[in-house]
DNA sequence: AACCCTGCCGTAACTATGTTATGGATAGCA
DNA sequence: TGCTATCCATAACATAGTTACGGCAGGGTT
């Protein structure tokens, strides 16, 4: 492995294991037995490694997506695609958030999007195919007749709104800190949007329940813990239509 | 005013004109005419005025949040509240992602939710008003018999999930630069996600077309630019179902 | 009135980190 | 052999968070 490769697979696993504050130039030289001198020569400086970081980020994460199993049921893969996604970012949260440019006060760090020229709606081409595997899987339940439209980017950004949405805030804690935000929120989120693009209750159903076969129980295996009321669980029942 | 108070205003200031790069104890410092000293006779060190710069941002928030007027179609209400929410993050996109915690590598400062105690859903009091907000308008719905279930937070948060990843996704530049997004994905999503719940087509229409006129245009004026193709505009038009 | 304590603040120094200047070592090649 | 390019280490520099120390004003105590 070159020392170019050991620098960003140390920078990973650092970030996992000693949290962002650790990524700086002397400690993740030392890592690689080298000095910092290697970081300029591979990367120009802390940014070129940061941003190669969230390159190598996004090729783990479209990897992880793609080993999504594809089956004849387009919307179990989509949902299957979304625990996969959720896991992804639960899995190393850190990870998850160098990868979407955030920035914070006092790091003299541009988000990586903001380094690029002008007009580019994302400066690293790698997370295009993260969102190009969720607009396939749209564009699967589209042709299956199972929701509505005719703009499968469109609908794929609904689903990512969501689900990053969803990621981000339970990685804030705000949904517990046991990971009964999936069953509380996203399911029945992702059941009630694909409803409103037209699904039909009783085959969302199916499919949420294949999704939840075919990931196993992982969707809640986060952090054990004691069981709070913060969020009540289970899925919404249906009623008839009320209009005023 | 205080010179704490001079200190959390010029840094929230500082923060949207000259970005988060330029909040530190220096500049800040030099901004109120003291020394660096100040941030540690108020705050005790920089990640303390971080941290009363976010609830101060909070505080603004529920502000904004709380000045939407509240009419007898608790849907259009709701809607106009996520029209306002998404209006805040754009004012001051630095602002938004300060508020919620984000950290980033190089700096040392965690993220301000991390900063407490176990077990705290979110360390700041502050942003549970925020989400107070929005719960008191779905439990409105609820109660307007638009929508049906029978737990408002976590309706609520499947809301809070949604426009939080559109935001972050739109001033990530995902949805383009125009400010486009609005229409193509937070309004449908929007639509979906309340069909979703139960309500009907045509009643979220009307709500949604009150939403947009109580606030005005002010949807798409983020920042002028050249149109892209990235993701097409304009409402999908919904046709009739296709069941299987 | 004299004394002292407390809070607020400035000066200066210390530490950590990104960065740059400089030079050496090695490989490949004419 | 000599040249060049690449990679890398040492050391120094610049910036920013932080701390040590002392001054000063205000108020209470003796």
């Amino acid at each position: 492995m070159s020392t170019k490769e050991r620098l960003v697979e140390a920078g990973l696993r650092l970030l996992e294991s000693e949290g962002p504050e650790s990524l700086n130039a002397r400690k993740l030289a030392a890592e690689i037995g080298a000095s910092t001198m290697t970081v300029y020569t591979h990367f120009g400086g802390m940014a070129g490694l940061y941003e190669a970081l969230v390159r190598q980020a996004f090729v783990q994460f479209a990897q992880a997506l793609a080993a999504v199993e594809r089956t004849d049921d387009a919307v179990s893969d989509l949902l299957t695609l979304g625990l996969a996604y959720r896991d992804f970012a639960s899995a190393s949260p850190q990870r998850y958030r160098l990868m979407f440019g955030v920035t914070a006060p006092g790091s003299g760090i541009a988000a990586p999007h903001d380094l690029t020229e002008e007009g580019t709606p994302s400066g690293i081409p790698e997370a295009s195919e993260t969102f190009g595997e969720l607009r396939k899987a749209v564009q699967r339940a589209l042709d299956a007749g199972r929701i509505d439209g005719d703009d499968s980017v469109a609908i794929a950004a609904q689903f990512w709104s969501m689900i990053h949405g969803f990621v981000l805030l339970e990685m804030s804690g705000f949904f517990g800190t046991e990971g009964g935000g999936v069953t509380a929120v996203l399911a029945p989120h992702a059941t009630n949007l694909l409803m409103g693009l037209g699904d039909d209750q009783a085959a969302v159903a199916r499919s949420a329940q294949s999704a939840r076969e075919r990931f196993g129980d992982a969707t809640t295996t986060t952090r054990p813990g004691p069981p709070t009321a913060d969020v009540r669980r289970g899925p919404r029942p249906r009623t008839d239509r009320k209009r005023t």
